[in-house]
DNA sequence: GGTACACTGTCGTAATTACGACATTGTAAG
DNA sequence: CTTACAATGTCGTAATTACGACAGTGTACC
């Protein structure tokens, strides 16, 4: 019983791993499949693997104040995730779950030391890994610090969809999973005023809604709302 | 001409490095004197070197939408920062200027990378550098979600009071030099609302105000604000 | 196919916050 | 000492947003 691990090998960041490291990295991979709804790891539990998306969706998730939870990105089949908690050893930062059914690729912590002890390589890509951690929190922080509602939804909606998109052309029509209240919790605002400013985009032809998705469209045209007028 | 450079050692990240390392980073040091308001780099320029605080104080700002800027963080002695440009050559994330009179070591891109690559076992310093970078925004983003400006501005106030006090006993005053109109940008909102909320807390013996400044008697007591009620 | 339930669309009202205005006070430079 | 300027303290008014309420609608489950 083979797996199918090519997405593994998807990401621009994978891709950019010399042959046989990919290889080796993929050697370690045992496969996990997750129901609608498991969770994989919480916030503030140790962290014991490193793990790659194969199939399906992950959420990251912030457990809030009151109970609100705020959805922090959605994870796609190529996405790499976990290695923090694994590099300093501190608990895990966010919850995590899957949306539907999954297949995730865990490597175990031990066994990831391990390759990190044989191939000091390695630490060169973690390196770039973890810039590009730092540079999208610093974007998200960014997105949050100025901005009208309208603005920042926009935003959240741009970085859901690319998060999810990541390996797919960049220009496709991306369906979300996703109720108007999540999107409320995300920025920290209330249903009926999210609703007001999605029913606006729609009227400019800029998302689609339905039950319980948000269709993007043309996520460039939405793009272009940031940077034009005020 | 000796310069002292022992308060570079002082932060824990630097500190956890094997003594021969240290000694290895500090020997490439090459001080630099910033005059006040001076500016270190720009966001958007080329990294072109690893920098840590000897004397005097940075401010980490990103430049807004319309003109305002957001101060991001301020940067004390022993604080070592700007490595993100060098391990993934993209641009400086921030804008970075001295605050008053201020010493900052430098190690120039070049040598940093030649000091990578003679000691490769400083990669697991950086990994760790790179976590608490990434784990510093999470806070940050925590505390933008879902919070009164009341606890926004609180958060804010603990942040900066923390990142410039970080090898300093911790339960010390500390005064910031920052007016209100910064501390407003800081969490987009007015200055006229911040200065309600100050006094608001001066009146409850948690803060003193000043002119141009903030002094913080009890950092802790501010800390309780958090956690106890609404 | 019907029943429960979650999500959406849309009110009106209350609360929060922004913003202009202006007096006052601290600081720096000549 | 004086003058210019930056920061603070405090109005009132306008705009934004939250929140409760409730009807309509899609989905899942029996």
């Amino acid at each position: 019983m083979m797996e199918d691990l090519s997405s593994l090998a998807s990401s621009t960041w994978f891709a950019a791993i010399e042959q046989h490291l990919q290889d080796a990295l993929l050697d370690k991979v045992r496969v996990k499949h997750l129901k609608p709804g498991q969770q994989l790891h919480a916030k503030g539990e140790d962290g014991v693997g490193f793990y790659g998306v194969i199939e399906g969706r992950l959420r990251v998730v912030t457990p809030g104040y009151d109970g609100k939870e705020m959805l922090f990105a959605l994870l796609g089949p190529g996405t790499w995730f976990g290695e923090i908690s694994l590099f300093d050893n501190l608990p895990r930062t966010h919850d995590n779950y899957s949306e539907g059914k999954s297949k995730v690729g865990i490597i175990p912590k031990a066994t990831f030391n391990a390759l990190l002890a044989k191939h000091p390589e390695l630490y060169r890509h973690f390196t770039t890994l973890l810039c590009s951690r730092v540079r999208s929190a610093f974007q998200f922080i960014d997105s949050t610090a100025g901005l009208s509602l309208t603005h920042q939804l926009v935003r959240r909606l741009l970085m859901l969809a690319t998060s999810y998109g990541q390996h797919l052309p960049q220009d496709a029509s991306i369906t979300l999973t996703l109720s108007q209240e999540s999107l409320a919790q995300m920025i920290n605002s209330s249903r009926q005023t999210v609703n007001q400013i999605l029913r606006a985009l729609q009227h400019d032809g800029l998302v689609t809604l339905h039950y319980g998705k948000i269709t993007v469209p043309d996520p460039s045209a939405l793009f272009s709302l940031l940077t034009n007028n005020e």
